[in-house]
Formats: C-alpha cells, sequence, structure tokens
RNA sequence: GGUGGCGUGGCCGAGAGGCGAGGCAGCGGCCUGCAAAGCCGUAUACACGGGUUCGAAUCCCGUCGCCACCUCCA
C-alpha cells in the first residue's frame, strides 16, 4: 500500500490549484498553549511521530484512543494533498517488560513480541492505517548510544557517579528544561532523593540502564559505558529523528505523556542539537467511571473485553466522535448513545445503497490518497477539520448530509442527487474512520458462503411471512418476525419488500 | 507550592460578541395490519455575582465547584 503519493498521482480528481500552502490546517501545539497553522518542514509533506505501546500487556482503550486520533490527522492531511510519513514505535524493553515476563515464565522477547502482536491486531480491527514505519526501541540501540555520546560531549549528561554504568542528563544543565510543560524546575514538587544512584541531582533522568545482576544477558547491549539498556525517553529521540528528520513537524501521543516522556524528549535532543518536533499534540485521556483510566487504579478496559461486546466500527466511532483534546468518560451508556448515532448514518447507507443498486458510488479509497474520488468534501466539513480537527462539527455536517438524503430517498426519485450524498458521506466518514460501508468493516466470521446462505435462509422466511402478510394472517407473520429477532436477524418491511441485518451492536 | 483544563437543555456535546450546531432520549403527527426505519413538528440551555457593550453563553473582574499533571501510564 502506498499512501504517499504525488499529487497528480491517479486519474481522477486533480488537485485544487494552490491547495498546498494555501490551505492552512490549524492544530493545537501543547508547547505552545496556542492553535498554530501547520507549516510543514519539507512543502507538502507533513513527518509525524506517535509514541506508540511499551508492549508489557494487553492493549487498552486508552492505546485505541490515541492510535484513532493520529489515524484522523493522517487521513485529513492525506485528503488534503499531503504525503504523510507517521512512525509509531514500539518500545520492547523496560523494566514492566522484565518483570512481567519473569512472571509469566517465558523470554523478555517473547512477553514483548506476544503483546505487540495483540497491538498489532487491535489495531488492525479499528482500521488504522500501519504506519510508515514501525520502529522497535531494540532495533536502534546503536543510534541511541550514538545520541547520548553526543549528550556527554556537550556537557549535559555523565556517567553515574557511583560508577555503575548509568548514564543520566543533567536537567539543571538546560536552562529550557520545562518548557514543554511550561513549569520551572524550581517550582516542581521536590523529586524524591531517597535513590540518588549516582545522580548528581534528583531529577537528573536516566539515559542508559547498566545491566544489573539477575537480569537477563540478552536485554542489555554493548555500550561505552557498561553493558545495559536504554532509558525511555531516548528511545524517542533517536527513532523519531532517524526516520523523520531533526526537524519534524508533529509530535503526537497521550496526554499522560507529556511530562516527564515528552519533556525530556524535548529537553535532551534540543540538548543534542536537534531542532526536534515543531507541534506537538496530545490526544485527551479516557475515564472510566468518572475516574482517570490508569495502570495504578487498574480500571483499564482492554481491546478484548471491547470487541466483545461491541464492533470495532463502533468502537472506533466511539473513540472518534469526539473532540481529541477532551476527557472522554467511558461507560456502556455512553457507547450505547453513540452506537444509536452510528446506526442512523449506517442504515441511511444501507438503504441508499439498496436503492441505488448499481448506480452506488464507488467506495472512498484512503490508499490512493482519494485521488479517485468524484467529490469532495463540504467546505464546512473541510473548516471545521482545518481547525484543529473539530470532529463535531465535522459529524454535525455529516448528518445534516444525511438528513437530506434521507428526505431524498423517502419522496424523491433523484437518484444522481442521491449517489452524490452516499459519495460526499462515505468520503466524509471514511476520512473520519468510520465509514460503515468501508469493507474493513465486514464481519470478520462471515465468509461469503456464510452470507449467501443466510441470505437464502432468510429470504424463504420472508416469502412465507410475506403469504401470511398476504392472507391477513398476521399472528403467523409476527412470529416469523420474532423467531429471526430471537437469532439475533432483525427484518424491516420496505417499499419494495424487506431488509435485513445482523444485530451486532 | 507550580502548571494546564473544565462548568452549555433530561443525557452527551459543538460554538466563542448579534438569526438557539449535531446526536441520543422524550412528546405530538405522517407512513405501516402492527412494528422497524424514515419524514414533519416540538426546548424560556450556557455555574454564580458584578462590569464593558446598542447587544454577552462568548470579552473583563471577582466568587464557587470539578478535573488533570509536577518522574508507572495512550
Amino acid at each position: 500500500m502506498l499512501y504517499a503519493i504525488p499529487l497528480n498521482a491517479g486519474t481522477g480528481t486533480p488537485p485544487v490549484p494552490g491547495r498546498l500552502g494555501c490551505v492552512t490546517i490549524a492544530l493545537y501545539n501543547t508547547a505552545s498553549r496556542t492553535t498554530e497553522d501547520l507549516r510543514p518542514v519539507k512543502d507538502g509533506h507533513v513527518g509525524i511521530y506517535v509514541c506508540g505501546a511499551t508492549v508489557q500487556g494487553e492493549p487498552h482503550i486508552g492505546h485505541l484512543r490515541s492510535a484513532s486520533v493520529f489515524d484522523l490527522l493522517r487521513r485529513w492531511l492525506i485528503y488534503r494533498g499531503y504525503s504523510v510519513t507517521l512512525v509509531r514505535n514500539v518500545t520492547d524493553i523496560d523494566d514492566k517488560i522484565l518483570s512481567k515476563s519473569v512472571e509469566e515464565g517465558r523470554p523478555w522477547f517473547a512477553h514483548a513480541y506476544k503483546y505487540e502482536r495483540a497491538f498489532t491486531s487491535a489495531y488492525s480491527a479499528l482500521d488504522i492505517i500501519p504506519p510508515s514505519y514501525e520502529p522497535r526501541a531494540t532495533g536502534h540501540i546503536t543510534e541511541m548510544i550514538e545520541l547520548i555520546d553526543r549528550l556527554i560531549d556537550a556537557g549535559y549528561a555523565y556517567p553515574a557517579l557511583d560508577d555503575s554504568g548509568d548514564v543520566y542528563f543533567a536537567a539543571t544543565s538546560w536552562a529550557d528544561y520545562g518548557e514543554l510543560t511550561n513549569q520551572r524546575l524550581d517550582d516542581m514538587e521536590p523529586a524524591n532523593d531517597s535513590d540518588m544512584r549516582g545522580k548528581k541531582d534528583a531529577r537528573d533522568f536516566a539515559l542508559w540502564k547498566a545491566h544489573k545482576p539477575g537480569e537477563p544477558e540478552t536485554a542489555s547491549w554493548p555500550a561505552p559505558w557498561g553493558r545495559g539498556r536504554p532509558g525511555w525517553h531516548i528511545e524517542c529521540s533517536a527513532m523519531s529523528t532517524k526516520y523523520l528528520g531533526a526537524n519534524f513537524d508533529i509530535h503526537g501521543g497521550g496526554l499522560d505523556l507529556r511530562f516527564p516522556h515528552h519533556e525530556n524528549e524535548l529537553a535532551q535532543s534540543r540538548a543534542a542539537g536537534d531542532r526536534f518536533a515543531n507541534i506537538w499534540m496530545h490526544s485527551g485521556l479516557l475515564n472510566v467511571g468518572g475516574d482517570k483510566m490508569s495502570k495504578s487504579l487498574g480500571n483499564s478496559v482492554f481491546a478484548s473485553e471491547l470487541f466483545n461486546s461491541y464492533s470495532p466500527l463502533a468502537v472506533r466511532y466511539f473513540l472518534t466522535g469526539a473532540s481529541y483534546r477532551s476527557i472522554l468518560e467511558f461507560s456502556p451508556e455512553a457507547m450505547d448513545r453513540q452506537t444509536a448515532s452510528l446506526d442512523r448514518l449506517a442504515n441511511f447507507l444501507q438503504r441508499a445503497r439498496q436503492t441505488l443498486g448499481e448506480d452506488a458510488p464507488a467506495l472512498p479509497n484512503v490508499d490512493t490518497a482519494y485521488s479517485d474520488r468524484s467529490v469532495d468534501v463540504p467546505a464546512e466539513f473541510a473548516a471545521a477539520l482545518d481547525d484543529d480537527l473539530g470532529v463535531p462539527r465535522a459529524l454535525s455536517v455529516v448528518f445534516a448530509k444525511v438528513s437530506d438524503g434521507a428526505k431524498l430517498l423517502d419522496s424523491g426519485q433523484d437518484r444522481r442527487t442521491l449517489a452524490t450524498i452516499v459519495a460526499e458521506v462515505e468520503l466524509m466518514l471514511d476520512i473520519l474512520g468510520v465509514n460503515p460501508s468501508a469493507e474493513a468493516w465486514a464481519q470478520g466470521s462471515s465468509d461469503v458462503k456464510v452470507e449467501s446462505a443466510l441470505d437464502s435462509l432468510v429470504a424463504a422466511l420472508a416469502a412465507r411471512r410475506a403469504e401470511a402478510k398476504a392472507e391477513k394472517d398476521f399472528a403467523a407473520a409476527d412470529a416469523i418476525r420474532d423467531n429471526l429477532a430471537a437469532a439475533g436477524i432483525v427484518i424491516e418491511d420496505t417499499a419494495d419488500g424487506y431488509r435485513y441485518h445482523v444485530d451486532g451492536n
């Protein structure tokens, strides 16, 4: 799949003249606390680095939100004519991976890879476009060592005073430390200095962690300061600049990473002489039962549980439907409400596609950068997304279109207009990552044979029901409908027959 | 102590000086054998108190309340 294609690729709609440089997309920059126009380092191209998961356990709904948010950003930029390089890392070595792998009785790399696969499969279920690059921390030790070396040479880092082999970044040596979160070192809560471990200052953080007795040898790499493994923050500094250059456009992640992770990344990269990210974007956190979802509270909602109760499409709709910076409260009630809202969209598209038959438009395709699209997105929709990804406003445009389309379905014979509306609605929803018509949402379990078998079974029952209705034997007709419903098949009468869908949220 | 955010109708949730976004739920009607879906109609909303203004949910001052971050986190 190719996501970064030349603007004139494809034979469809040519790029809007002057699209580059004219369409400004404004994004909220956490670092400046203002909404700024995106001015890419390289014309026509946007480089994005998103902090991915530390693969120590199952993916939860918070991971999914972050992934959905940056996938939406990516799709919108692609629609707007940019080529996008999105890097999302995998942190496959850290303290918890080591300790948990011991608990679960397998090598740390087996543990890490097991959960990496779980993440990949959850992302894929949500139709998140795979990253352009997905670097693993353990594959970039060389780059990290080089970066640490630069920091030591420049006087911003030092090997631990206790000769342990650790290396620390000297927070107080970097005058701008705290610039990302607008904090001054002196104002911060006093760091815990009971465990200095060879630090000069309790607020210094580890760039390199020396191998400790009892830890597996395979979890350490040779370095000028002795065998060890990288600290968390240095990984992202090394990997982002490797793939995107010393100065790139957007650095993203969950809000909880803002401090210390991103603050430290910024400090060490700037100290090493890199301009680093221009815009910092943070996706909002999820609350469960009024509390922040977090590892320490143990209230995580895992992807696996979620997919047991809701379709991936419903989950994604729930996640992207809110403003990306807002606190999103997860509850079954909230899921149901959003699912009902989504059903309205899905129902319309299903009815419209059924009515249009062969005249229904082709599906939008992000893989071709939407280059073969027959319609553009409504101006209001574009304005909403250009303004810091204003999804709620964008969705209101979608619903307005759906309402227009539904009226047409009810009364009119204007198939051409209806087809245009369907194309517009599906394009908008595809950009948002929640197009119910997209193939990605086809039930994984139902193959073509099963579907056609179900079609004929339902058709047979529907025929009997039609006979019963014709004979005014409504009890018999309703019994058939009830039996189908009991099996999870909802059948509805339409002007020219019936339609059905499997009730699976 | 420092930093950031929030308070909008029954619920969720946009907007940011001037015709009441949108969704869910509700109510009345149309359609339907009944449903479902859909359509039409339907709301004295902006935490509180002052101020600025012809006009404030939106700007300013103050008050109250809630949340997050300050070295586990997407």
